[in-house]
DNA sequence: CTGTTAGCGCTTTCAG
DNA sequence: CTGAAAGCGCTAACAG
């Protein structure tokens, strides 16, 4: 129902050519140029994107693959991702994982089958198998948040390992001797974070027995259930490193339920820090990342492979440095 | 450089339509069912979804228009449209307006030049002008949460009115007089639960001063300096009603702030529930809505204006029950 | 600057 | 059941 470009033409007399030039920016006499515009507000034309994307094979659409839609921090980053999208004229076509690789499976064959013009991945999966149908068909892929192992895609993030051993730092030369871990073996990050968390220890002589490492994954079920264990302890952690923002959350409700109190029976250390912490006694120590840098990286880095053809090939980690944001729920022993 | 239908033509020998035929559940020979299987494999061909758009003028793309990606009330309900809308079949294409206006208007184009099916809208807007174009390009439109005062759409969502009357029962059967609220007056959902309240404290018989009313955002900040003004009053409230997540959010943070106590010096009544209230000390009583609901109904409502084309056309509005989580931030006077 | 022509990859008549 | 041919709405040569 809607106008089309032949609508146009009747109207005005011109060519299909000339319109279609004038419309994408073309210069035609001042005159011809009045035809169009009245004609294109009189029919309310606006252009069919698929046939156009049928031609130019560009769809000014960006594939988001997302592990949760559902995520506070997901949804932050998003938020960036899109705003740095839009100003470049993208728009983004987000699909949701649901935190199920067989979904992000078929998702990214969906995104390919769509016709994106590059995809940004915040991806379930450790490995990058189920990338190939991009890479078969030529559609770039940055990774934004969680890296693979080998590193055959660009991915921005930053260097988990190293933020969380510096946080450390600020227990261990609090006195901190006995402090436990509460992580995610199933996400990268988790992983990551783990093995940043046990180089701090290690490199601080500090011995950490197997009952004060809670290895699961990045969910409130986990940190809940994990600083109950925790509490539970005969020899109790005088602090406890828990990996991100749902453990955190976890942590402090089993640590609410208990009747406990920090920093007075037990200090924390958290990563992802959200202004919610700032409402929660006690506002605990976050590993801050740096939201927008790394939604406009990965934006920044997406387009270049897209719209520039002699990009530098090989692929690249851009690492974005963290903060600490402090709190009081860490007592100096 | 994908392959393309007329690759698996040049391979099997067989003739276009015979083959698209097959890929949409058509019958043909065993025999050539098994050329053409073999051939998809071989070349990995999967189909071009803008090509098929063009010509079926169906997308199987449903277009989002979220106020906010990045608020978690609208990431919950994002989570159950998508997974809705995936088991049927459909993909998303999720624009964010950033909680304005005009890019919100602008959004909208860009989903009807996409030729997304059909649109979920939660809108900024407050009146329905902007989605004209839907309209004149006869893309259905849902509501989601969000309703205007002219009924002209479908519109899934809660009965904010009645939710917040039958909520301050609590407030006022535990013999508060002296109740303030922080509300959104930009908001639809935030006008009609100003409104809810203002009713329930009619019917009770209950004074509202100038004094108690904040009717700004829904924000943190509003709900921040809000909580703070009401706190220094020199006759304070001895409740408080906030009008959704943020708002509830903020205040709880003036409240930490300023050191006094829920419920022995304020009591709380929230609107939107979410697990993190759990931690928060004290649990607040908030009224919740039924997500995973809200958002079945507007993909089902939505699917079924696409899908058939004798459906009753005339909008309509599908109304969803909340309930009161409990909690102990009132105290009975 | 303008117009003609030929597709993009697919579905869909309509004959055979 | 199969094939030939037309066309979705647009852009991209290429002439004029």
């Amino acid at each position: 129902m809607p106008a089309t470009i032949v609508d146009i033409k009747e109207r005005t007399g011109l060519s299909l050519a000339t319109i279609s030039k004038y419309l994408n920016g073309g210069n035609v006499l001042p005159e011809n140029k009045e035809k169009i515009d009245a004609a294109v507000k009189e029919l309310h034309y606006e252009v069919n994107e698929i046939a156009r994307g049928l031609v130019t094979k560009k769809t000014r659409t960006v594939g988001i693959l997302v592990y949760s839609i559902e995520s506070p921090f997901s949804g932050i980053l998003l938020h960036h991702v899109g705003e740095a999208l839009r100003k470049r004229g993208y728009g983004m076509l987000i699909v949701d994982s649901c935190n199920d690789e067989e979904i992000e499976e078929k998702n990214l064959k969906y995104l390919v089958n769509k016709k994106v013009d590059g995809i940004i991945a915040l991806p379930v999966a450790s490995k990058g198998d189920f990338l190939t149908p991009a890479k078969k068909a030529d559609v770039p892929v940055v990774l934004l948040d969680r890296s693979f192992t080998d590193a055959e895609y660009d991915c921005v993030r930053i260097d988990n390992r190293r933020a969380t051993y510096n946080a450390m730092k600020e227990l261990i030369s609090r006195n901190h001797k006995k402090i436990a871990i509460i992580a995610s073996q199933k996400e990268y990050t988790g992983r990551e974070r783990y093995k940043g968390f046990i180089e701090a220890m290690d490199d601080a002589g500090l011995d950490v027995p197997e009952e004060y490492r809670i290895y699961g994954t990045h969910s409130i079920a986990n940190g809940y259930n994990g600083m109950k264990q925790l509490l539970s302890l005969e020899n109790r952690p005088t602090a406890v490193f828990m990996s991100n923002y749902e453990i955190t959350l976890g942590a402090m409700l089993a640590i609410n339920e208990t009747g406990y109190n920090s920093p007075e029976d037990i200090s924390l250390l958290g990563f992802d820090y959200q202004l919610l912490f700032h409402i929660l006694q006690p506002q605990v120590y976050m590993v801050e990342q740096p939201m927008k840098q790394l939604g406009d990286h990965a934006v920044n880095r997406l387009l270049q492979r897209i719209e520039d053809s002699d990009v530098d090939d090989s692929p690249m980690e851009i690492v974005l440095s963290t903060r600490l944001q402090t709190g009081n729920s860490i007592k100096t022993l």
